[in-house]
DNA sequence: TCACAATAGTTGAACCTTCAACTATTTGGT
DNA sequence: ACCAAATAGTTGAAGGTTCAACTATTGTGA
């Protein structure tokens, strides 16, 4: 641990390179996905929520799970929930068992709309992200946002 | 090209698993470098736009340049360099040459807000993401995002 | 030179997200 | 049983982003 804590400990040239392309090209791939789902008025965000419901028993799930299982916040996932509910394709119910709480609940239009985007969005996927890379490249990827990723969880818990 | 083009083309579970483990993770990833830099009351947008604005010649750029290779819309750079302008990091000077244009100058102050989070930024990038991969993980990941930005710009061009 | 298209940049409105505060209910300790 | 703390979820306000429309200027071709 030579040197004071606020010299900047640069990244290496391949070290920046590996970090500016991810970045970078993650950006743009993420605006593609998200245009290619502008015809069907939905968002990657609203996309993924549709898609644990679809998923879920009943194709229904606790607001709080539904937050935390989508990686969004409960505040936003109310927001959203709101606008979604009125296009129709969900719809609240209180909780029996916890009266604090309350079910997400796709609606059929909800699961219409799903069957219809999914094929667009798998598409998307495929010639964006999955068809460019060779099986190794897959691997690599997997393995190594595997690492970032309980790397990051380890932090929250110490 | 059997089969009709709306048959869902699902992803195998490798394929699923790299792409999850990729989502997933580069969203908390995303998550964890913004909140280190709460410190400095800055967002990585507009950590991002001093960079370009520090590396540039004079510490100056035109307000489209820096939109584009900030890869950020317009818009979204003339509403945020207000902001900018405001906390005094950024001032904008007409330009002689091209009278519609602006110059974005970073300030002395612009400068010194840089120069104090680098460090943190660069220590963020390097605990979550550098040093969590091995030196293959990193090629790995530099050629896959490569093929990825590539393939995107294919589709621009056609 | 004139007219028309393209470019630079800004603006306001609509929409989305975050943040902190709030209600209601449940849990856990004594 | 009681009370404090924790949890579920919502809300409004503040701030950020997108979208389309707009002004001003420059480029281009006849």
């Amino acid at each position: 641990m030579a040197g004071k804590s606020t010299e900047p400990n640069w990244l290496s040239p391949s070290e920046m390179a590996a970090w500016r392309r991810y970045i970078v090209a993650s950006r743009r791939l993420l605006d593609a996905l998200d245009a290619d789902l502008d015809s069907e008025d939905l968002s990657i965000a609203d996309y993924e929520v549709l898609v644990l419901l679809s998923e879920a028993p009943d194709r229904r799930m606790r607001m709080s799970e539904l937050a935390e299982n989508g990686l969004v916040s409960r505040s936003r996932l109310s927001h959203r929930m709101k606008v979604m509910e009125k296009a129709g394709w969900v719809k609240r119910q209180n909780c029996e068992v916890d009266k604090r709480g309350q079910w997400a609940v796709m609606t059929p239009k909800g699961w219409q709309a799903i069957v219809k985007a999914a094929p667009i969005h798998l598409k998307s996927i495929r010639t964006r992200f999955i068809d460019v890379l060779s099986k190794g490249d897959q691997e690599a990827i997997a393995q190594a946002f595997n690492k970032i990723e309980n790397n990051l969880r380890k932090e929250i818990i110490e």
